[in-house]
DNA sequence: AGCACGCCGACT
DNA sequence: GTCGGCGTGCTC
């Protein structure tokens, strides 16, 4: 036998550095063998770090007898299987992150630190022996007895959380029992068993639900990929459950990605509802301890259905059989910092390596994941009917050149609103910026308010009575007189959410309105309660953000009002438009439903833009194919791939030279199907005091630019001088910031 | 990331 | 003469 090969570990150190180290078995014989999967503490260079095992060799590029032992081994079985390691170190080769990073940014934070991992359970109590005899000793003390009674009915013992439940704050009536010895502390299975049965069956599937239904179970067992483009309220959340329900009923897992958690109570009550499996969900808001056992329980098969967003891509699935990503074209499933990874993209490649179909839905598919359907890389199922056969919201623009505004809001917006009003029904208003006013100037000298660490205005909240800074967060006090001559004529030019609130309590006083941007809803509770209050229709007026255009149904509204639109026709970012399409309609699919049809107001100043044309007459199909068109005429994404290099310094010229010779370095590597451009700066060059640029490459074919990416990389971390100049690459950038 | 090594300027 | 600045290189 091999046993006296001498044995190598290939360890991914928790490091921001490419590659693997060799070590050698820990030298203390340990009752556990090393395997790949398993965490170790390592000497690495001066101290200890952490490491994941990847791989057992016999060989070794380096010296043998310069190899170090691990000081030891964290685990005593696997963390991760096989297949999940080779799935996230093929996801840092991809995005050109540090395996190590990579491996323990996909590990709950608990075991980011050198602690054992939990047991599995949550902490409980069950009986003893003893206790089981001793039960009608306890007349005289009532709480215990309590105790007792329900432990004799759960012989398998009861949670904290359950006993709590039944008894209220027993832990001093516990605290006896376990000093007689009559209950002892125990593990209870953390995933609850999620009891659907009777209330399984669900509304009758449309013909276009069928036909996607089927069509994904067809490829059960296998790889496929599939677009589920519906429309608002077509019933796409029916396809996930019925497409659950058989692959859960066949004993395997399921992954679904949502954008984010806190958005999706509804998504999350229907699930429970009609699926009679145990099942998890993974977000950031869990408390680190409750996060390591639901990873862990879908890491051991216990969980059957793992509800996540972005960083779930990552949990280990033993069984899985299925992934579904909802939301699909949203922005938050690709991680905007350090590994800069797309959640969406991961998903079709795990899906691939787990030989299982994945699903990307949305209404408003992104172009990239519209392209691969359209030549045949994804199966496109679509489901053109909004289920009571409701009409689709009509859309209206309003061409607001020379028009006279209050806060922003036109004369036949207003009309349009008093009308809604009036007959009772409800209006939601959308403006993406919060604040007063964006600008704050001085009409005497014309001083403008800006931020001393950007290149920004800072915004007027005039509530708060502070200029504040969006990009670095700088805040101070709004000025009495003009810092620059002294006279007291400050006027805000532009509307934030704040102003327009204002406008509108003037010209509807008696009328109820919420607020709900980031600053009216800091309160913990609040952006549930006023969602709540718009979704029983108690609030005839909302005006909100972003927020407001995420995964929310108010019934009750006729109008939507898009005040600015024209920031996504004319944006610096070639994106900018597929941004504002998505909006107006996930804006428009709040409006409306059911009996009462929504009209859907856009303010602009362009009304004759093409791609504004086609969305609006003949929808987010006819926009996607020309802003499509229009991306394969330039040979922008889909139609090519780009990689950014980002750079930024405390000096003015740091980064930019830094990238300069990045580029430099690139040249006899590029060849003719890799073009690099740049440096550019950055659209917002200043930020925080740091100065930001940019290098971008780009490739018609993913191959060429992946080798050329490879190989540049090597030679731009081995330039030198580029002292004070923090540097990373974005494999697939979605934004150009 | 840390951490030490090294080579240049102003000080008990 | 040395203390310490941070630019550079390495970690199995």
């Amino acid at each position: 036998m091999s046993t006296d090969t001498p044995l190598i570990l290939r360890v991914a150190v928790d490091a921001p550095v490419a590659g693997l180290f060799d070590y050698l078995p820990p030298v203390a014989r340990t009752e556990n063998t090393p395997a790949p999967g398993m965490r170790v503490l390592v000497p690495f260079g001066r101290s200890q770090r952490l490491g994941v095992i990847v791989a057992l060799a016999t060989r070794t590029e380096r010296e043998p007898d310069r190899l170090k032992p691990v000081a030891s081994l964290l685990d005593p079985i696997p963390l991760l299987g096989a297949a999940d390691l080779a799935f996230v170190l093929w996801a840092a080769g991809y995005y050109h992150h540090a395996p190590g990073e990579a491996l323990f940014g996909a590990l709950p934070a608990r075991l980011r630190r050198p602690l054992p991992p939990l047991e599995s359970g949550e902490p409980g109590w069950r009986l003893t022996a003893a206790g089981h005899a001793g039960t009608d000793s306890l007349t005289r003390a009532p709480r215990q007895a309590q105790v007792v009674r329900l432990l004799l009915a759960h012989r398998s013992g009861l949670g904290r959380a359950e006993l709590r439940g039944h008894l209220g704050d027993c832990r001093s009536a516990l605290r006896a029992l376990a000093a007689r010895g009559w209950i002892e502390p125990c593990r209870i299975a953390s995933v609850p068993r999620i009891a659907g049965g009777a209330a399984a069956t669900g509304p009758e599937l449309d013909v276009y639900q069928r036909r996607a239904v089927d069509g994904v179970q067809g490829a059960f067992g296998g790889f496929r990929a599939f677009l589920l483009e519906g429309v608002t309220g077509s019933g796409k959340t029916e396809v996930y459950i019925r497409l659950l329900q058989t692959l859960l009923a066949a004993g395997r897992q399921a992954l679904l990605l949502v954008p984010e958690i806190g958005l999706t109570p509804q998504l999350l009550q229907r699930l429970t509802g009609r699926l009679e499996a145990p099942m998890v969900a993974l977000h950031s808001a869990l408390q680190a301890g409750e996060r390591e056992r639901a990873w862990r329980s879908a890491a051991t098969g216990e969980a059957a259905l793992v509800l996540g967003t972005r960083s779930a891509i990552f949990v280990p699935l033993p069984r899985l059989g299925l992934i579904l990503v909802d939301e699909e074209h949203d922005l938050s499933f690709k991680q905007q910092e350090g590994f800069r990874y797309s959640a969406r993209d991961l998903a079709v490649r795990r899906a691939q390596q787990a030989r299982c179909p994945v699903v990307l839905g949305s209404a408003t598919p992104s172009l990239e994941t519209l392209h691969n359907a359209r030549r045949g890389r994804y199966a496109w199922l679509e489901l053109p009917q909004r289920a009571g056969g409701a009409s689709p919201p009509e859309l209206l623009t309003l061409d607001i050149r020379a028009q006279p505004l209050r806060a922003g809001l036109s004369p036949v917006l207003l009309r349009l609103m008093r009308e809604e009003l009036g007959n009772g029904n409800q209006v939601l208003l959308f403006l993406n910026r919060r604040g007063f006013a964006p600008v704050l100037t001085c009409h005497e000298c014309g001083w403008v308010g800006e931020c001393s660490r950007c290149d920004a205005r800072l915004t007027l909240h005039r509530a708060a009575n502070r200029l504040w800074c969006h990009h670095c967060g700088w805040l101070r006090a709004v000025p009495e007189v003009c810092p620059n001559c002294g006279e007291t004529d400050l006027r805000p030019l532009g509307q934030g959410t704040e102003r327009v609130e204002a406008e509108l309590r003037d010209l509807f006083p008696d009328i109820p309105l919420a607020r709900i941007d980031r600053d009216s809803t800091r309160r913990k509770g609040e952006l549930e309660r006023l969602l709540g209050a718009a979704r029983r229709g108690e609030i005839p007026l909302l005006l909100g953000t972003q927020m407001l255009a995420k995964g929310h149904h108010f019934p009750g509204v006729t109008l939507v009002g898009i005040l600015e639109l024209d920031q996504g026709l004319y944006g610096a970012d070639f994106r900018a438009p597929e941004r504002m399409a998505q909006l107006v309609v996930q804006v428009a699919g709040r409006a409306g439903r059911a009996r009462r049809a929504g009209r859907v107001v856009l303010q602009t100043r362009h009304p004759e833009h093409p791609l504004l044309l086609s969305l609006r007459r003949r929808g987010y199909p006819a926009f996607a194919a020309a802003a499509l068109e229009e991306r394969r005429q330039a040979a922008l994404p889909p139609f090519s791939h780009q990689a950014l290099m980002r750079a930024e310094s405390r000096d003015e010229q740091a980064a930019a030279s830094f990238l300069e010779r990045a580029a430099h370095a690139a040249t006899d590597l590029a060849g003719r199907e890799v073009t690099v451009a740049g440096p550019v700066p950055a659209p917002m060059e200043r930020r925080g005091g740091r100065y930001h640029a940019h290098l971008l490459a780009q490739a018609d074919r993913r191959p060429s630019l992946q080798a050329f990416l490879t190989a540049w990389l090597v030679r731009v971390r081995a330039l030198k001088g580029g002292s004070g100049v923090r540097w990373s690459l974005d494999a697939d950038p979605q934004e150009m910031l």
